[in-house]
DNA sequence: TTTTGTGAACTAGTTCACAGCT
DNA sequence: AGCTGTGAACTAGTTCACAAAA
């Protein structure tokens, strides 16, 4: 019965991160249920099926609203069109790669992205040899120095930097600059943005190194 | 003063993956302030620097030993030492990355892996006319079927999943059944694995989904 | 009856603050 | 004096368990 805070106020967000991400892990395991012709599902279901904690599923959707029938569960196709406006993916978004090395391109045709409402427009460097030339699957290479101007045009949101450490900073004051909010960051290290200014990093060096962790202790006691 | 645990006894871990992430980040830190000539750096301006808690750093750190001076703070070079031991970097892990599409090939020739004592020695595929092909970078593609044979004589230990969603799980079965103990998994939605068996996820499509939700509730008041 | 939505209990993680070492 | 290492306090996140709804 609380009010769902819809639109979301000036304040700081009070839904934390570990929330957001599972309602995009919920969208995906409501997909794959509707997709298989799945009617309705109840909370304890769908931990059972994808490996999630009942109570959980209900306490991160019950923040936005009360999706759910009492004795019945969750309307699979309700919750998806609920989970979709909630997520902001009831619209396309404009995604801007930044960096045309190996990674970069990759992350360009990267089949995943397009799936669920995120169409990558552009990509930038820049070297000048890349620049006019074109992904495999077509993405335009652009002058850096153009990003303000073709950021606007092309109405980006986001953007996805994949360029070297040492470039990283510069890249992002000049993408914040822009006024893009959302910064997805491959770069080791992490960033630096003023307040307002979203960035999540996936830090392929940190993963690894934590593996390397785990097997260093499991080799302790295997010898 | 308390046992610092070495060589990690049969029982579960008893250090968080939240621990062994931020080593992996003091790790490099400490690198930069040895490079740039650094003898020893307190708690509390290795903080102020790269933008950590202080307290935390000492807590980290104390669960592995007592590596501090007081009154001085640490030796860049012995925490250096200690850390890359803790982490198991103080020897070559060999690395298999499996699917050799755009993200496989990036991911095996991304020069940031090879840096700290990651080595990718091998690309897999089921595709038959990528076998026996290279990457940019020189790898060998070699044909999935073979990666017990090969996993043992390269001497691999960890595999990097960068394959389709709907193969990921029958990939992740044969690495597991090759004696693969360390998985990094490029593929939306999660493998399952035995006990033993460490899994990292990046997860991309959830990265930008909750990215999106950011802009979403931005959006809302910004109108 | 079934299953949600949610306060309460619990667990994990972070930060404080200070005794004790150098 | 300066700084670590660490118990205590605090904060965030998860799970339990049950009243209320359908």
């Amino acid at each position: 019965m609380k009010p769902p805070n819809k639109g979301g106020r000036g304040g700081p967000d009070p839904v934390s991160e570990l929330t957001t991400n599972r309602l995009s892990i919920y969208l995906r395991a409501l997909a794959a249920l509707d997709k298989a012709g799945v009617r309705a599902v109840s909370s304890q279901a769908l931990a059972d099926q994808f490996h999630l904690n009942a109570a959980q599923i209900r306490k991160d959707l019950a923040q936005f609203g009360e999706f759910g029938v009492r004795g019945v569960g969750y309307v699979v196709t309700d919750l998806l069109r609920h989970l979709r406006e909630i997520l902001g993916l009831d619209r396309q978004l404009p995604v801007a790669v930044i960096g045309a090395g190996n990674l970069g391109l990759a992350l360009a045709d990267y089949s995943g992205f397009r799936i669920e409402g995120f169409d990558v427009v552009a990509l930038f460097d820049v070297a000048k040899h890349k620049i006019g030339r074109r992904s495999r699957a077509g993405v335009t290479i652009h002058d850096i120095r153009h990003f303000p101007r073709l950021a606007k045009r092309l109405g980006i949101r986001i953007a996805v930097l994949a360029v070297p450490h040492a470039q990283a900073q510069r890249v992002a004051d000049a993408v914040v600059g822009a006024g893009i909010k959302a910064i997805l960051s491959f770069s080791p290290g992490g960033v630096e943005v003023p307040g307002g200014v979203k960035v999540k990093r996936v830090d392929l060096t940190v993963s690894l190194e934590s593996l390397s962790y785990y097997l260093a202790q499991g080799d302790g006691h295997e010898s």
